[in-house]
DNA sequence: GTATAGAATGAAACCGCTTACATTTCTCCA
DNA sequence: TGGAGAAATGTAAGCGGTTTCATTCTATAC
């Protein structure tokens, strides 16, 4: 690979003139650098950008840090950061924290040491006081669906209470009186604020909150079945069902059709996300839609503005979900 | 940041000391050693890794190229390649090429401009002229799901036709007869592949090949709708369909069911790649096992095998895909 | 023709580390 | 005790750029 040195002396200039050429910074002649792009041309020249990085003391990498890789919902996260970030040029440094506090502090760390000049991070593990800590180092951070105090403009996040509020209004409008509903983790703020705009709508409509019609998931299918499971077990009846992910009401569904449910009839379930296969469901899954790959572009947005230095971007933190009806939510039955 | 030399400053010894401490390289008495890694605490040292890979000529970056982020499918490749690199202490850069001829080879020589040590390509598009020539060029590279002879050992591959054999010949013991095809996109080896596969299955029952019962698409679920609309406007009967993946196959279900057909009982429907949402779809889908996330891994470790120069992996090119029999399929009506 | 400001270019230090080679220190045995 | 050879440590030259500051050009005004 040839070297800026190489692309000098073809030109018969300074490294210094290489490098403004490359960059475009400072002032050039339009002959000399005509002369030195043909020479980077003949030499098939291209920056090496450690070294770049070195010199300029930018690594040009943003460390991205989601719970998971697989799964309907990150990859949507990942693409639109993906995209925003490379049209200007910089590489995505992915990692996983799997939700858990030891591996996402070391994936923190494994990032700073790379040296990314900026991360995202979807975390839920890791207490707001180390966030808080993180800001003092050296390293800017946005994060997504995570709001801290000190950092507002930073946080991208999405209503996840009200999302709740208008999955489980729609059940008490179609006529529900006996709702039940499968959380998420409780240990996890969207798992708690999904339950309270689910506990609002109750109120508001001034149905009882009971415990009984409640079961903990951890947002993954199987623990929406056997969510599901111990809620038929209490035999305290409902004809609808409010599920805190997707996912979940699928394992939900799946448990309820072997009991000999009729979906939608003698059930209504409704989910929430909208992650891309409640399409494909049968019935189609009636969800919460939680724009993921939007709030994905508006992190890699708030790094370009933050760290980057690029303008005019418009830039939205906050986001409000949208109930999406579909065939698995039905009018109560008479 | 703690630089080399303040650590060895503080320790009282030189650089080269401390980077063999670092790097565990070359001899240090134990003391000294102590002395360093007292020091390197003291002051909050991390190596500057943008440094080690300018000297070292390592960048320790692996770049990954997949057609897509989102989706069911690429999630869990990346999830493993992810996971055996970082491992090691290499991470991962990824991009997405949308199956688009320009857009890889844009892609490809990003990663390369990002100085990756080796690149894992799950490419279409960019023909095998060009990645042939990519082999001459420095930066190692290793191919999922794409076979070019002169890199055996750094191709990971399924043995598609096999798989949409199983699944054909699965039907065909059900006793269907009339079977049709929904294929993958007819340019894409993996969907001719298939394609074959679903012949041969047929010539070896001594069924015909009816190109009536053929529709192409393009692995995406709205195309796997359309195909469906073709084959069922066609007018000729059919008991059976074989389709080329998963996503295509809850199109077709979709449309099959608008259509008033029930499922499995007037249409058995077989997939293929076993992504995770085929368990929620109801009927769950029959299908064909792709092992993704093993040859992600696989791919990884031929990465760490012929560029790290880690011994002692287990790697395994060629994969089988195995029939995954679940309630969209059943035997034919008498 | 010369002085001079401003633009273009060049020289060289530096970014933080690795590593080949030189030097010092240690070990062990004659 | 001295000296050879091995082990430990140090020296310094890069790696390929960026960037500050000095220098050389160019053009304008007198």
């Amino acid at each position: 690979m040839a070297t800026i040195y190489e692309v000098s002396e073809l030109a018969g200039v300074s490294l210094a003139t290489v490098s403004r050429v490359i960059n475009n910074s400072g002032k050039v002649t339009p002959a000399t650098r005509k002369k030195v792009e043909e020479a980077m041309k003949a030499l098939g020249y291209r920056p090496n950008s450690i070294a770049q990085s070195l010199a300029s003391n930018r690594s040009n990498s943003v460390g991205v840090l989601v719970p998971e890789l697989h799964g309907p919902f990150f990859g949507n996260m990942l693409s639109s950061i993906e995209k925003e970030l490379r049209a200007q040029g910089k590489h995505v440094i992915i990692t996983a924290g799997h939700s858990d506090e030891d591996k996402e502090k070391e994936a923190i760390s494994f990032l700073v040491s790379r040296q990314c000049d900026a991360l995202i991070l979807h975390v839920y593990a890791v207490p707001d006081s180390y966030l808080q800590q993180l800001m003092n180092d050296a390293v800017p951070f946005v994060l997504i669906g995570r709001d801290i105090p000190d950092m507002a403009k930073d946080c991208i996040t999405i209503d996840d209470e009200q999302g709740e509020y208008l999955a489980t209004k729609y059940l008490i409008g179609l006529g529900h009186t006996e709702l039940a509903y499968i959380s998420g983790p409780l240990w996890k703020s969207d798992g708690q604020d999904r339950m309270s705009g689910y506990r609002r709508a109750l109120a508001e409509f001034g149905l009882p909150f009971d415990e009984r019609r409640v079961a903990e998931g951890s947002y993954e299918e199987a623990s929406g079945r056997s969510a599901m499971r111990q809620l038929l077990d209490r035999d305290v009846p409902f004809t609808g069902l409010v599920c805190a992910n997707d996912e979940m009401a699928a394992g939900a569904i799946s448990v309820a059709r072997n009991k000999g449910l009729a979906l939608p009839d003698d059930l209504s379930i409704i989910g929430f996300d909208n992650v891309f296969f409640t399409r494909y469901m049968h019935p189609a899954l009636s969800t919460v839609h939680n724009p993921i790959d939007e709030m994905g572009q508006m992190a890699a947005r708030c790094v370009l503005r933050d760290v980057y230095g690029v303008e005019g971007l418009e830039i939205r933190n906050r986001f409000e979900p949208q109930l999406v009806s579909r065939n698995s939510t039905a009018p109560v039955r008479p």
